[in-house]
DNA sequence: TATGCTCATCGTATATCGACGATGAACGTT
DNA sequence: AACGTTCATCGTCGATATACGATGAGCATA
């Protein structure tokens, strides 16, 4: 009982305005502070692009990211209406993807916005290439 | 009943010589009978990078495709003794990456050689670069 | 305050994964 | 023919994934 039932989001990540239609040219999320650090020795490397590989496993998560990459959805809700799931299901695989680092979420009033980590998807293509 | 049990493998991709010590600068197994067929639309793509992802989707499975990329093992014996599993659990893992396409496995007497099958790995590489 | 919208979580059911030991098929060798 | 080696499959168990409806928190607005 220690983490909070029903809370939306961590306080923390917050945004005033997230994705408006009108800025659709700059990036959507601030500068990403510090995330996706390289992995040292091989085996942390191979955990970690498991853990990319696993978030990409499925195609409705593919789906997602390609939406968000091309920035033709970020609210949630944009982002079930153009996927043939119910929205808790959608929720859940948002949810898998942020886990793995691969987006973030800000809260944008009722709404959340979802957005690519930049710098995962630099890594999981690092990671590949050097495969 | 349809499928025989205990088939160690379909009968017909076999190899006189896979994978000797000594020629250790030749590609391992035979030209590629025609895999990896570029998906056409984007629910292929997606459904077809999912595929790999999920493939990719656990620790041990990249540890087994970076040992076959450096080709430091082929047999399915020398890729158990690098890794802190069981016999049955690796040939589990190499069955998942040999049904999603990324690896090849050829009989050689009693053993079996397994080999990457490089336009999968080219087309991942693709796929992953068109996100 | 009260209402509606948006979205995360809960609870549930089914399916698949991950791991292992045990078993047996295929092959080479004795 | 008999034996040993190598490897795939079977059977099992617990854990996780996938999907959905239902519920409720957070926010904006009436």
């Amino acid at each position: 009982m220690s983490a909070t039932p029903f809370a939306r989001d961590t306080p923390a990540d917050r945004a005033e305005s997230c994705c408006p239609e009108a800025t659709a040219g700059e990036p959507c999320c601030p500068p990403a502070l510090m995330s996706a650090v390289a992995p040292v020795d091989e085996s942390a490397a191979n955990e970690q692009l498991a853990r990319y590989a696993r978030a990409l496993g499925h195609p409705a998560r593919v789906a997602i990211m390609r939406l968000l990459l091309r920035r033709e959805a970020c609210v949630c809700g944009e982002i079930v209406d153009e996927l043939p799931l119910a929205q808790s299901t959608v929720s859940q695989h948002l949810k898998q993807l942020k886990d793995a680092g691969l987006i973030r979420g800000a809260i944008d009033g009722p709404r959340v916005c979802y957005c690519v980590e930049p710098a995962a998807i630099e890594q999981l293509r690092a990671l590949i290439a050097a495969l």
